[in-house]
Parts: C-alpha cells; sequence; structure tokens
RNA sequence: GUCCCGUUCGUCUAGUGGCCUAGGACACCGCCCUUUCACGGCGGCGACACGGGUUCGACUCCCGUACGGGACGCCA
C-alpha cells in the first residue's frame, strides 16, 4: 500500500512555523515512503479564510522546496457532499437534529468562555452531553425540520464505550465516549464543520497517516467516531509535540506575530534548506547525530520514531535585534550562507542585491568571475542574505556609510592618518599588478617608510574602503575592490565632523 | 473544573536497566590561530523536577506529588 498523507491548513493568515513543520514532517514521511503528499486548503470559515492566506500558503511550501503531489483541493468544493452525508448519518440514525437555537459568541473572548462555561457545569455536576434532542422521537424531529425549524446535525456519541487507537508518536491513546461530547456535525445554516470535512476529505483523498500536532488529540478520538460512523477504516495517526513560545505559551500568530511567519524568514534573508533544518530539529532527531542535512538527507533518515514527545520551545528573543529569532536558527542559516555551494548562493545573493538596487547586469557576464570572488570573501562573516546589501554594501556600490564605531577607532584616533592616507594612495596607485601580495608588499613598505605600524594603514583602509571596522583579510580585500575604487576610497575626505561628533 | 499529554544543561536534543564520572548542537566564557572580526582548533561552564517503590543495579520500569502544556465552539 502506497502511503498518502496531507497537509491541512486553514487559510486564516499567514503560514506559521508549526504549520509549516507538520508541513515538512508530512512531505518527509510521504518521500521517505514513496507515498504522495497532498495538499488541500480548509477554507470552510469562510468568513477568516482568504484567498491572500492560501497564496501565501503555497508561496511557503515553495520556498521550503516542499512540493506536494495531484491537484490542490479546496475544502469547501466538498461542501455538498459533506451536507449530504450529515443528513444521511441522520436517517441512519447515527446523528441527531438539534433544534436549540444557536448561541452567539464573541470570537475575542471565546475560549475563556468555554473553559468558564466547561468549569461551570463541571461544578454543577451538569453532564456536557445532556441535549433534550439527543432521544427526540425520529418523527417529531422530522415534522419540526419540514416546518422549516432551523436545526444543527450532532453525532450521538454512544453513551458508554471507549475509543483507542494507537498514536505513532505517542503510543496508545484511550478516552472514555463519556468525555465525548455529541459534536456539531452540520450547522444549523446547513454549513459544514471542521470534524465532518476532515474526516469525509481525507477518506475521499484516500489518506492513510494523519501527521499534525498535538493539539488535535482530542480531535483524533471525535474523528474515528465518524470513520467508524460511515464505515470507513481510519487511517494512522501521528501526533507531533507543539512549538511553545519561550514563555512555554502555545505559539500563536496574534500573540508573537511576524517572527512565527514563515515569510518573515524569507524576507529577512533566511536560506530555505537553512530553515527547513532548523525546523526538522524541532521535534525530531536524526539517528546518526548529524545536525547539518542536505533534503535528500532528511529523506533518507526520517523516520517517525525519531519524533519526540515533548514540546519544544522556539527560542526567540523579543526587542533584541541581534538575536531576533532563535539563536540556533541564525547560526545554522549562517552555516549555511559560508558552506552551501557558491553556485547555490549566488543567485540568491543576486536576487538580495536586486531588491536593494545593488545588482548591475555585468555581474552576470563581464564581471561574473569577480561577483563570484568577491561573494566568497565576503560570505564566510554573515548572517543573514541581507548582510550582503547592508554590511557589504561597499563591495558593490560606491555609495555606502561609514560606521562611526569604526571611524571613531581606526582613523581619527590618530590624527596623522588625514595626511598619511593620501599617501598610502599614492603608494598603491604605482602597485602592478594590483593583487594580495603586491597589495600587502607595497603597504608594509609604506608603513615603514612613514614609520607607522602596518596595522594602523590595514584598519584604517578596511574603514575607508567598506566603511567597517571588521571584515575579511585586508589585502584580500584591496585586491576585490580593485586600484581605482581603493585608491579613490583612501583618499575621499569624509566629513567626519559633521557625522560623527 | 474535567480529560489528555509531557518533564535530561539557558535553548534544541541523545539516551529503551549496567557502555552515563549523562553524549552532541546552539548560546556563553577562556586559550590558540589572526596587526580586524569571523571561521577553525582546543578547553571550560552547564541538566536527569521531587518522593516512594521494583531491581544486585535506575536517566531509563511502576506509583504518587509538583510543575508545564494541550483540548473541552453551530472555529479550524
Amino acid at each position: 500500500m502506497t502511503t498518502r498523507v496531507r497537509f491541512a491548513p486553514s487559510p486564516t493568515g499567514y503560514l506559521h512555523i508549526g504549520a509549516a513543520r507538520s508541513a515538512l514532517f508530512n512531505w518527509l514521511f510521504a518521500r521517505k515512503t514513496g507515498g504522495k503528499f497532498l495538499l488541500r486548503v480548509e477554507d470552510t470559515d469562510l468568513e477568516r479564510s482568504t484567498d491572500e492566506s492560501t497564496r501565501s500558503i503555497i508561496e511557503g511550501l515553495k520556498w521550503l522546496e516542499l512540493d506536494y503531489d495531484e491537484d490542490l483541493i479546496f475544502q469547501s468544493d466538498n461542501a455538498e457532499k459533506h451536507r449530504a452525508a450529515a443528513r444521511r448519518l441522520v436517517e441512519e440514525g447515527k446523528a441527531y437534529r438539534d433544534f436549540t437555537p444557536k448561541e452567539q459568541r464573541e470570537d475575542k473572548s471565546i475560549k475563556q468562555d468555554i473553559a468558564q462555561r466547561a468549569r461551570a457545569q463541571s461544578a454543577e455536576g451538569v453532564d456536557h452531553r445532556s441535549n433534550p434532542f439527543r432521544d427526540l422521537a425520529k418523527s417529531e424531529s422530522d415534522e419540526r425540520a419540514a416546518n422549516g425549524e432551523p436545526f444543527a446535525i450532532r453525532l450521538k456519541v454512544a453513551a458508554e464505550g471507549t475509543s483507542r487507537f494507537q498514536d505513532l508518536v505517542y503510543g496508545e491513546q484511550e478516552r472514555g465516549y463519556a468525555e465525548i461530547e455529541d459534536l456539531v456535525l452540520l450547522r444549523s445554516d446547513g454549513h459544514p464543520l471542521y470534524n465532518l470535512s476532515v474526516v469525509l476529505d481525507d477518506i475521499e483523498m484516500g489518506i492513510t497517516h494523519v501527521i499534525r500536532g498535538q493539539d488535535h488529540l482530542t480531535n483524533t478520538h471525535k474523528q474515528i467516531l465518524l470513520y467508524q460512523a460511515f464505515g470507513a477504516p481510519a487511517p494512522e495517526f501521528a501526533h507531533l509535540p507543539l512549538i511553545l513560545a519561550p514563555n512555554k505559551a502555545k505559539l500563536s500568530k496574534r500573540k508573537h506575530g511576524e517572527v512565527v511567519s514563515l515569510t518573515t524568514y524569507r524576507d529577512r534573508g533566511f536560506i530555505p534548506a537553512a530553515f527547513r533544518n532548523f525546523l526538522v530539529l524541532l521535534g525530531w532527531s536524526p539517528p546518526e547525530g548529524k545536525e547539518i542535512l542536505s533534503r535528500d538527507e532528511l529523506v533518507e533518515n526520517f523516520s517517525l520514531e525519531g519524533i519526540g514527545r515533548a514540546n519544544a520551545v522556539f527560542n526567540f528573543h523579543e526587542n533584541d535585534p541581534r538575536h531576533w529569532t532563535d539563536d540556533k536558527a541564525l547560526w545554522m542559516n549562517a552555516e549555511y550562507i559560508r558552506t552551501m555551494p557558491l553556485n547555490d548562493l549566488l543567485p540568491m545573493v543576486k536576487a538580495e542585491l536586486r531588491a536593494e538596487k545593488l545588482w548591475r547586469e555585468e555581474y552576470d557576464d563581464d564581471d561574473r568571475e569577480w561577483f563570484e570572488k568577491a561573494v566568497e570573501l565576503i560570505r564566510h562573516r554573515f548572517f543573514t542574505l541581507k548582510d550582503f546589501s547592508s554590511q557589504g554594501r561597499a563591495y558593490f556600490s560606491e555609495d555606502f556609510d561609514l560606521d562611526p564605531a569604526a571611524v571613531k577607532k581606526n582613523i581619527l584616533k590618530e590624527p596623522r592618518l588625514e595626511e598619511l592616507l593620501p599617501q598610502l594612495a599614492a603608494e598603491l596607485d604605482e602597485v602592478e599588478p594590483f593583487s594580495t601580495e603586491k597589495v600587502e608588499a607595497a603597504l608594509r613598505a609604506a608603513a615603514e617608510k612613514f614609520e607607522v605600524k602596518a596595522g594602523l594603514f590595514i584598519n584604517a583602509s578596511r574603514t575607508m574602503l567598506t566603511g567597517q571596522a571588521v571584515g575579511p583579510s585586508m589585502f584580500e580585500v584591496f585586491e576585490i575592490i580593485g586600484r581605482e575604487r581603493s585608491v579613490m576610497r583612501l583618499r575621499s575626505r569624509r566629513p567626519w565632523n559633521d557625522t560623527i561628533r
């Protein structure tokens, strides 16, 4: 039997990283087992679903290189089938019409309200399942429905018994029927609800394994009841531990904002492979202990056994620009930037430079070799693709700022530099060829001639040429920047007094 | 409140009764390399929530406690 799994997000906002990880695990499982990875958009909540969100989900999967098989399915397209199935259950006596008028609830405080009511009910000893319409005579129910009285359809959960399943991650799970409410299948306005739609679609799509967040553990028991009602075999289930915020609360779009949005990582210069690699390590550990894994290696090594049971904290730091997201994610990205094949990195740098208006078409033909050398030289210190256009700006443009701290430290501290820098420029202007070795020899000779330490020139040059206090070996920087630009930058008189003091 | 799930370094985790004086990764600290900063190398700091069992022997098995999380909707 070939495995069929699905990723079934609801399009009510951007793709957040918890969902992205679910997609990743499903995809890995499908590829590992030679099965199919399907995508279904759960857009039955028409008020909250948006096309924009659907697009962002698809984009996100594409960015992570998680390709899906077969056609994209919109759950709302199947609403009519879902309605019919619910009515059939009523006919078969497996579900009943509930004529209780619909309650109006405020979306904002709903979670609290529900918990509060549950508390109150259990305190008073009220059976949360008691429903006056559960045992209404069929004839009367039919009559009231025929008279146009609105009703919801609820599943009739057996009074006694236990629901069981073997979770592929959490092991044996059981729940007494007494704990399971008579869930609503169809709203009184005819809209099919989540649990009904999921089960029906999963049956129709031939899903063999449902891999999803642990927050669905209780839904699973309800859904198994539905599989039974429809006489269909239930799939295997594997629940994933949750990703928590640093305060250990469930990660949420509303509370935690853009740091949990996948697109943030794309927009802030992450390498897809790096982020994917980081994500997979949240809750899963590779058998060999090797943490840096390519997409193919991930597929090869992946198994449900490697998934842990404890929730993982996504350790981002709010209000800390340098550690705006999890340190390990940042490190992973830097690791990819400095070690990935240069040819894979180049197009990403190109896109970044282009977005910042720093790209020149020559980098693709006449200056191709230069561009490759420049990227190779600077990539080892960078954390994100953004660094190529910020810290690395001076390599690609004449219009770059000098870091005030660098100026202070490397230039202003030695007043003679104002005279010496142009003289150094004159010396370097004679170097031929303008190579790393020749420049080094010339600079050291100049230092000796002017009776200053080579380090003074090296550090001052770094700041004049790149705007930074830190960077690659200076002589290589000279070669990459080239004679003309190097000399020009050494001679330039910057308005220190205006900008620094 | 009820039900469910979980608990190993700050974070991600390895560990399936003796290999554990608990291993790795990130972060942090130190040294080396380097007239910058990284990378790299070497080293350091740092955890089995607690209490009872079971066992010759428990991080590993059982029970309880504590703590954390999730679910409980005519949302998904």
